[in-house]
DNA sequence: GTTTCCATGTAATCTGTTACATGATTCT
DNA sequence: AGAATCATGTAACAGATTACATGGAAAC
């Protein structure tokens, strides 16, 4: 129930088309909340009925701008208050691991290997990304930069783990 | 289609009913790749007609005990040594974030002392885990110490984060 | 004998992805 | 005139959750 939520917030920034929202959730919340064309008109039509928000003008090529009502916002307020987050669970990454006994040490290696590339190729991409938006916008998107940093010390954290597991392997080739 | 692998990987420890690794997915696997009774039972049929498990008893109470073929064992491996994990994107706890900018100060720190604590918790539950599986088995569950070192990890990089970002929010409250 | 655990299955619903379809406007 | 971009929508399908339904076997 989250690409809801991911909507009205953006949509406290100012009225937005569909489109418009489109580009966010394929630009900065991508690494977030990511969502395709298709299931956001649709819930766009799901928010306007439920009268959480409002076609507030309807331009050249069938375009509708939305816009946020107050029920809407109290609705983002409570779920930002009131529900909590939940720990998002499922990786297919760690899932490998629990089976890596299935292919022999060699690949084992490789494959944690190819998780230390990839935490460093991520975290230079957000480190990128950091450094395209930071000195425009001091503390306006104080928030932006928070959770950016946490996407750097995932990434961070994982190039260590990869690193230390590869030792632990090791440890089990030598004994 | 991550679900498949988990219980293609499972019976790689010996045949076992679709109620037997049940357990191990509420169990050791629920951190990782939770899954549902009734979506396991589904795939445990749509795996033996593909040919991946065989039926190779069927005990009391209709049980029905799975075995993995050969061509499940490399549909395994193909799996894991060529298929390209994907980071889980997805994280309602960080869209939270993106938007804290709604809600004031006030509550946007109790959100991150939220966060602190959760990570707190959960950490704190999966080293009671990791204490009551080390001692039995020295090496034989490296891959199991492995991933759970992951989860470890990240709860104390998502505590120190959290510590982290209230420091920023105090700066900004200053300012 | 009744509660608990073993054991499997179906149906409804929700969320998300990919593909298809259409058309207006702007830019070159 | 043709290409790129703006803009919205539908359909089919895959994956996951919740609830419903059933019944056998073991334990107390």
């Amino acid at each position: 129930m989250s690409l809801r939520h991911a909507a009205l917030g953006l949509l406290t920034f100012g009225p937005a088309s569909g489109y418009d929202l489109l580009q966010t959730f394929h630009g900065s919340l991508a690494n977030v909340w990511p969502a395709t064309q298709s299931q956001l008109y649709g819930e766009l039509g799901k928010l306007a009925e439920a009268g959480l928000v409002t076609v507030t003008e309807e331009g050249a090529r069938r375009r509708k701008e939305y816009t946020l009502t107050a029920d809407g916002l109290a609705e983002l307020k409570h779920w930002l208050v009131d529900v909590e987050p939940s720990m998002p669970r499922r990786s297919d990454m760690l899932l490998r691991v629990f089976f890596l006994n299935v292919i022999d040490l060699a690949q084992a290696e490789e494959y944690l290997r190819g998780r230390e590339a990839e935490a460093i190729e991520y975290h230079a991409s957000l480190r990128a990304t950091q450094e395209q938006i930071a000195p425009e916008t001091m503390d306006l998107a104080v928030y932006g930069r928070i959770a950016l940093e946490w996407g750097l010390r995932l990434t961070e954290m994982q190039r260590e783990w990869a690193v230390w597991a590869q030792e632990e392997l090791a440890k089990v080739k030598k004994a």
